[in-house]
DNA sequence: CGTATAAATGTTATGTTATAACATATCAAT
DNA sequence: ATTGATATGTTATAACATAACATTTATACG
């Protein structure tokens, strides 16, 4: 598990999510408009999931957006190319946490510190489970609720 | 797969998730009320997820109930009781499958014919994802979207 | 029985999440 | 420079959900 829950060194770690995204806009012949980037700046801050109204707040107070398309739009395209997920538990976004990779995510939702951790091991899980049935799978959803290591081994995380 | 997509007797799948739920409210000292009982009927005339406004017009029509909180409520009990599924990747409800198993589902989501299957084999696995990050799971969503055997081999099964 | 208490329903109001539709501006290629 | 595609700006509203409080109904127990 890329382990977002355990201390870490959150600044290299956003630089990289940043620097990785810059390189695969310019590769993939995508804009990296002002409000989308400054949207995965957002969601980068921490490792939590961000609903679009407070996205939206952020990039207001930064003179970027101002109106509930707008953020959804950036949402939308970090999400569409990998750079986020939607928590569809949450009804809310989070920076993803290697972009690098193809993959459906397993998502790991901390009730405690309310922190979201990804996994990337879930779709050949997904297919596993649809076979029998013939199910031919074009997403998957898998988000876990519970409680991280670090908040069952502490009294709080956040 | 308890596989719904597939051509059954649905008049008797129905009736035999009313006894089960009827038994189930008896047994367990809950109380089966007009509108509760009239929601899941409403949630088993097909496999399909309605939307808890859906549901709420349905209860209308029978005068059964008229806001929002009503339908709310009705469906909360259901699944909170274990004879419905809230499918989160469409905000919407499907009765439950088998609900006399106590069991952690996965949903199959068909795009095409738009019915929700349910599956049961997802807890164990969860578990099992969640092993290596330490991660300790509440509630686990699978939910898969795609197409159906059925609609794979038919123009539309719907 | 009747009365206390808990559970469910009824109601108002509002909060939260999301998108349709259309206008304008900017970018990128020829 | 013109054109066509992409992105942003804007209005309005749709869709989903709950807080808070009043009233009614069921159940338990003296």
């Amino acid at each position: 598990m890329q382990n977002v829950f355990a201390p870490h060194d959150h600044a290299s770690c956003t630089q990289s999510a940043l620097t990785t995204f810059e390189r695969a806009c310019a590769e993939r012949g995508l804009r990296l408009t002002p409000i989308r980037k400054r949207t995965l700046e957002i969601l980068l801050e921490g490792h939590h999931a961000l609903g679009a109204y407070d996205v939206l707040q952020k990039l207001s107070d930064d003179g970027l957006a101002d109106k509930p398309p707008m953020a959804y739009r950036a949402l939308n395209f970090l999400v569409e190319h990998g750079f986020a997920h939607r928590v569809e538990r949450l009804n809310a976004y989070v920076a993803c946490a290697h972009p690098d990779a193809d993959h459906t995510p397993a998502l790991w939702i901390c009730s405690d510190c309310h922190k979201v951790a990804e996994t990337a091991q879930a779709a050949e899980l997904g297919q596993r489970l649809g076979q029998d049935g013939g199910f031919s799978i074009n997403t998957l959803t898998i988000e876990a609720e519970g409680s991280c290591q670090q908040c069952r081994g502490e009294s709080s995380n956040d």
